[in-house]
DNA sequence: AGCACCTATATAAGCACGTGATATAAATAT
DNA sequence: ATATTTATATCACGTGCTTATATAGGTGCT
């Protein structure tokens, strides 16, 4: 029964996910590049390799977004000192200055449907705030399902 | 306050959408098909100029993915008695099916990473299902934001 | 050192799935 | 009846991925 608990949250929180992707306006970058923008953001410069093995996406299809995000700016290439042949993707602060109004436009979206629900319904999601940061701190391994 | 703590549960919940995005085994058909699927299956039938008011996509991107769904024998297409130039777009028994699987290989992804969790986040998350049906369940006009 | 192999990234060609502009056909209004 | 509006379809195009392959740097063995 626990169990049914967890695969009826599950559902809900895939259906949250779908109802999001519907609710927040599509922006001139992919969610691909904005996921990997919020990487470089809170980890700092990462590898390419690092970003295809954290984003679902292909080597050169990363190869492609960071060019991509180069040439508009928002992140920039740099070599690694310790091996030739790597490539660091940083941030730069106008990245940071976008993501940040992405993700302030959004959470205003958002706020202002949870002010709709009733004040028990709001009190629920806030409490859960906790557990959803632990949820979305998981690291993914490719090797699962 | 309270304005702040909405501010974080939405945050939170953007992040989280991020993260599953991520989590998910992308499929051989878009978000967009597979919330469409789920509308006609929750719904019954629609008319295109319902799917597209409810996904963020034009009328002719929605077209055409009726038009594929069509081909895979996921939906199929019938003229509306009442109004000759609409065409109602019902979900099939193999639509159902695909989206069913779908629905469970996520949700036991899902699952399971909220079997690693720590009881107290999984039992704050189980309580905070019903608040995600209902923010899930609110209707999105296309004039706000 | 020299050579084979491995690893990190880049390049190239192609395809899926969107977009905007426009056409067509049915309904509605005058 | 004709004009206008509405619902869908068609067309040409672009972005952002994909797979396959190339290139250049690192590693290890003799």
């Amino acid at each position: 029964m626990r169990e049914a608990e967890l695969d009826a949250a599950a559902v809900a929180l895939e259906r949250t996910m779908s109802w999001l992707r519907r609710a927040v306006r599509p922006t001139e970058w992919s969610a691909v590049a904005l996921s990997t923008l919020d990487a470089l953001d809170r980890e700092g410069p990462l590898r390419v390799t690092d970003l295809v093995a954290r984003e679902r996406i292909t080597q050169p299809g990363m190869t492609g977004l960071v060019g991509r995000l180069a040439d508009a700016g928002l992140v920039e290439r740099n070599a690694d000192p310790s091996d030739g042949r790597v490539t660091l993707v940083a941030i730069t602060p106008a990245g940071r200055d976008y993501l940040r109004s992405i993700r302030e436009q959004r959470a205003a979206l958002v706020a202002a449907h949870l002010r709709a629900l009733t004040p028990e319904e709001q009190q629920l999601l806030v409490n859960a705030c906790r557990a959803l940061q632990a949820l979305s701190a998981r690291p993914l391994h490719p090797e699962e399902v």
